[in-house]
DNA sequence: GCCAACGTTGGC
DNA sequence: GCCAACGTTGGC
């Protein structure tokens, strides 16, 4: 399984870049104690970028950020796919190397399960290898497509691990700055189930306008609304709960 | 370490 | 197809 599409085609333009051999070493680690990397060529201090900072500033004001998770509970997630085909230079982006993208493609594979790789966005992967653990569950995200909304809901069942898809020069996802000592990684998610109906993202929007005030609406932080370009992020509890029962169809939300 | 330029995301 | 928002790059 795949993430948004569109970072892989940005992945390709990264391998454009490197066979004319202009690629550039690794950007600062947002967690230099997990990673080790042996070769910095680069010379950016580690965590203090501004970037590093305001990701930084967001995990810990992020409900689902704890470290020291109790054993037993359980997080929540939302995870961007393009359900969609999409031409790049001619090319389907959507479907190579029996990769597709909806949560019925997801239903449809064995074990009802697939990897989730491809993601190069750092504050994405980070979340993925540090703190999604088996028994997380995840919404499942449709994206740029006709009607983006969160489509169903699936599970993780594999802790992070190096994503090989990017060692491979002849693979959509390869990343020229990804190697065994820097991998990026994912994590395996498993179809749980469809929603009866798509919750637009219109419709979570439209919520959070109608909400009386601003603090009203248990949608008043979702990263889905505030950080739209974030194709791995937290979900809270509260707002987990209010996904749910909006996705069993409660007429009074 | 700053920040302008650039490239991508993703809703509309 | 447009374009605002924002993440990344890389010169300084």
């Amino acid at each position: 399984m795949g993430p948004v599409t569109r970072s892989s085609s940005r992945v390709v333009a990264k391998v454009a870049k490197s066979k004319a051999g202009i690629d550039k070493p690794l950007k600062a680690n947002n967690n230099p104690g997990i990673e080790k990397r042996p070769k910095k060529t680069r010379k950016v201090k580690v965590g203090n970028s501004k970037n590093d900072q305001d990701v930084k500033k967001r995990l810990e004001s992020d409900p689902g950020a704890s470290t020291t998770k109790p054993s037993g509970s359980k997080s929540f997630w939302l995870m961007k796919a393009e359900p969609e085909s999409r031409i790049v230079k001619g090319k389907d982006v959507k479907f190579r190397q029996n990769i597709k993208y909806s949560i019925d493609d997801l239903a449809d594979m064995e074990n009802q399960t697939s990897p989730w790789d491809g993601v190069r966005n750092y504050e994405a992967r980070n979340i993925m290898r540090d703190r999604m653990k088996i028994g997380d569950e995840v919404l499942f995200y449709h994206s740029n497509c006709k009607q983006p909304g969160i489509a169903g809901l699936c599970e993780v069942v594999r802790d992070a691990y190096p994503d090989f898809t990017a060692f491979d020069k002849d693979h959509p996802y390869y990343d020229p700055k990804s190697d065994e000592k820097a991998p990026r990684w994912f994590v395996d998610v498993k179809f749980v189930r469809k929603f009866p109906q798509l919750i637009l993202l219109s419709r979570l929007k439209e919520h959070l306008k109608n909400s009386k005030s601003a603090d009203s609406s248990p949608l008043k932080n979702m990263a889905l609304l505030n950080r739209g370009r974030l194709s791995v992020q937290p979900v809270s509890k509260e707002e987990m709960e209010f996904i749910m029962k909006l996705s069993s169809g409660d007429a009074t939300l």
